[in-house]
DNA sequence: CTGAAAGCGCTTACAG
DNA sequence: CTGAAAGCGCTTACAG
């Protein structure tokens, strides 16, 4: 409904030149005056001109559509994911079509077929677990579509991607429990087969063994992710190390376990024993006491990989871009000073 | 990118009629004979034709474009909608553009504005707390724009709705408690002016009150639909009340905390006191024990808006549309029978 | 019940 | 550096 009536032949009239000049304009192509530039710009912001973007589909080769890909994840972490899309779209003209394909198994490829077809794309974000998908990759590929993805488990030579240092950053949640006072830590590893997990581990145990702790005072158990496999954990740790002071679990899921465990054993938190995660998920944020984690700028890396998409800076290069960026450190309530190391009691 | 290369004259030619006839064909206009229509619609098949949005948008004046206005709800209701909203446009070849609205103050009508610019979308999904934003549906109104609303808080006469019996819902609870021998149940009502809030209030004094409990064993206290604020509520309850046998917290996020406190308390769950929840939030899924909710069928209900807002239902009736989905009582081992009626021990 | 013509608002390919 | 013409794939308005 509603479309602006203002159309790119009114901007042409308005600035006294062809249309095929204001489209110049509009699209940044090389080849027009400086003065005939500005002449353009002044008369499409007087207008109040906005292009149509049926018109420009139809005509060109562009669609203006950005599709996010989408499996079976972390609820949170898909809507975040959104929101940086979101926003880069929103900045340029281009559409947010966000597209679950939740089960590989049931006509995943046929439904991305019909998906394409009612909505020709002009590039796609991808985010974990699809980031792995192989015939998914293949089938994108084949049809030349650009991809960006977000934390992919295993880095690819030929695709795009944003990503965190994950070890890094499991080195610093380690570091600011030692820095605390901890000498006796339990980590509650997640499952192998998760590429920052494995990362995660690796952190871990780099910063305890350089760090000059006695490594086998500092027990290792392992969980799913879950927060039940969390709490299974912990409880294992606190029967073999009862003297343990802080759980450093790989996800606030299973941390939220751990902290279940400690209720039930009658521990509190921090006070007993300090619990921190790793992803800043929304649980962490409601738990009581509210839980030291590690944040992932979803956002921001969802942001900067669409940015990429609709510069063309994809197409500009031969081997696919890279970004790091920077996680944080987020302290809450979960964590504090042993009791043993406390001044004031 | 990759453009459905079969065109409407493609198929006219191959049916042997005109295009303009296809295009009736298609768009179920009346005049074709049925073996016309039969004709054309195997040769669309035949060919494996697939109309070009963006013609049909400039061409016409629909543009097959569904908008989900959203605020800064529950994120993983926020999700569910999008998956209904997503389901009833897939099949019927338009597209789902989530739209945040997160800050009212911020520019929020000319946001929207902007995003009805580039997107001028042929009807809107509203979800709360948008569902109440008065400025915002005059707006909407004022631009003729179809719009059904999914739970509003307020029942409004001139927009439809789908929604549940919130009070129903919580009556279930509460006699599910019952019958398993529950006769000393606390309840934790959410804040007053939620407009859900209250019914479940209601549902929940209705059925005490004619099921014979003594209303006095009952303690109730509030919470504002924080996990932090359902444990303090909880340990108030469990305070003055030591001896109640389960607590009914008006959503998920309190019942946590009442199950946190219970911990706290060395009450083991369910086994000393049954908790309950309602919203079958994720969180509630991931404790441990699992919580037992009542699960609105937010999926269902935006594809059933969904499709009135594609069928054109909305503009054929005069007084808005409104549909009752049935909720789901979902018993999971957060609630047992209470340990002094157990036969087993 | 069916069709020929015009046009939606842009971009493409070409000419100058 | 700039523009006139044609066309993208549909629907609209009209004629028969």
């Amino acid at each position: 409904m509603q479309l602006s009536p203002i159309t790119l032949d009114d901007v042409a009239a308005h600035a006294g030149v062809s249309p095929k000049t204001v489209s110049r304009v509009l699209n940044n192509e090389p080849n027009v005056r400086a003065t005939t530039r500005e002449a353009v710009l002044a008369a499409s912001l007087e207008l109040g001109y906005r292009p149509n973007r049926a018109a420009r589909t139809l005509a060109g080769s562009r669609s203006f559509l950005i599709g996010h890909l989408h499996g079976r994840a972390d609820r949170d972490y898909i809507l975040s994911a959104n929101e940086g899309i979101h926003a880069a779209c929103f900045q340029h003209g281009y559409v947010l079509l966000p597209e679950p394909l939740l089960d590989p198994n049931d006509g995943f490829v046929v439904r991305l077929q019909q998906f394409l077809q009612t909505a020709p794309v002009d590039g796609v974000i991808l985010t974990p677990p699809l980031t792995d998908h192989e015939p998914l990759l293949a089938f994108l590929k084949a049809r030349n579509i650009p991809i960006v993805s977000i934390s992919p488990e295993k880095v690819r030579k030929n695709i795009a991607s944003v990503y965190i240092d994950e070890k890094e950053a499991a080195k610093a949640m380690t570091r600011h429990l030692m820095s605390l006072g901890h000498e006796k830590i339990g980590f509650i590893a997640g499952p192998d087969d998760h590429g920052a997990s494995q990362l995660r581990t690796e952190g871990f145990l780099e910063v305890i063994t350089q760090g000059g702790l006695d490594v086998s005072q500092c027990p290792q158990d392992k969980g799913n992710f879950t927060l039940k496999s969390g709490a299974l954990a912990a409880e294992r740790i606190f029967e073999t190390d009862p003297d343990i002071t802080a759980i450093f679990a790989a996800n606030d899921a299973m941390a939220a376990g751990a902290m279940t465990s400690a209720f039930k054993r009658g521990l509190s938190v921090p006070d007993d024993i300090s619990i921190a995660g790793f992803d800043a998920s929304p649980l962490g944020e409601v738990l009581w006491p509210a839980l030291t984690t590690i944040q992932q700028p979803v956002a921001s890396m969802a942001k900067a990989a669409t940015l990429w998409l609709i510069s063309g800076a994809l197409a500009r290069t031969e081997d696919p871009l890279r970004e790091r960026f920077d996680f944080d450190l987020i302290v809450r309530a979960s964590t504090s000073v042993p009791r043993c190391k406390r001044t004031d009691d």
